[in-house]
DNA sequence: ACAACTAATAGGAATGATTACTATTCGCGG
DNA sequence: CCGCGAATAGTAATCATTCCTATTAGTTGT
């Protein structure tokens, strides 16, 4: 239920304020510790069920887009790829790799940069088929894992 | 142990053709029932095991670089990201989002593309000097998680 | 062929992040 | 106060992955 309207509870209040707070990244372990010190009674459970909520109404967002499977792929070249949100399938993409991208970011950063990866998402065609079909009845939780 | 020679054992070699067989970017269990039908007596702890270590040596590629473990990121405009390969750090990279990437691929890919997302690897300040202290005695597994 | 030694494997147990389940609680209109 | 749906706490289950250990395969020297 993507698009659905969420109530503002005490505990939804609070994660998103803690989260608000911080420039970490945090995991969901580390929100729960924050937001443990105002809500010690809060359950872990609770704090993975919203924020996946909010990160599917687009209050918040979830990085590493990959599912927790890891994918192997015996073309070592520089390639990215794409990722279907339903079923999981992985394809290679026709763009050239871009490595402006790197060098504008070596300028940039403290960091040792050692390569990037790219991944679009989106709806492979057979699942793009059948989601236009069903559109109309059902949202469609894409497939968010 | 990334730069060490390997072994082609019979199992290894096996994982490395059913991989160069598919486009599948299969997961690593879907190599192990590929990889059954030649040796139905290997274990799915080799099928990982080797796995690692070829992607360690750059023999494969293991895709979706982030770890297992979800972050959280209250801002949700476009950004990209950069993780520390050792300790798991995540900031925000200073390049501005590369809306022509997705443009290409609109056009050239059957895909209903939605978005996509980059993470750039690499040392974190403190790791990266860390790493060249040590650099001389340990070759570092480039915390490969 | 045999002993000694090392690297690799099979099989199963353990781990750890995440999700599912369920009884209880909360918030709210009537 | 009552009834009811949504949300929660606490815990069990799931599932990909890693760890462990006894066994095996391969290698070198005799
Ligand atoms: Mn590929
Ligand atoms: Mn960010
Ligand atoms: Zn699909
Ligand atoms: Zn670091």
């Amino acid at each position: 239920m993507a698009g659905t309207e969420i109530k503002l509870t005490e505990q939804r209040r609070v994660i998103l304020e803690e989260l608000r707070k911080v420039r970490t990244h945090p995991s969901a372990d580390a929100v729960y510790d924050l937001v443990r010190k105002r809500l010690p009674r809060i359950s872990l459970g609770t704090v993975y069920r919203n924020l996946e909520a909010m990160s599917e109404r687009g209050m918040i967002r979830k990085l590493g887009g990959c599912q927790c499977q890891m994918r192997f792929d015996a073309d070592v070249t520089n390639h990215y790829h794409v990722r279907c949100l339903k079923c999981g399938r992985v394809d290679d993409v026709a763009v050239e790799t871009c490595e402006v991208l790197e060098r504008a970011l070596r300028e940039r950063s403290d960091y040792a940069i050692l390569g990037h990866h790219v991944e679009f998402i989106g709806f492979c065609p057979s699942c793009r088929c059948a989601g236009e079909d069903e559109r109309s009845d059902q949202p469609e939780g894409a497939g968010e894992r």
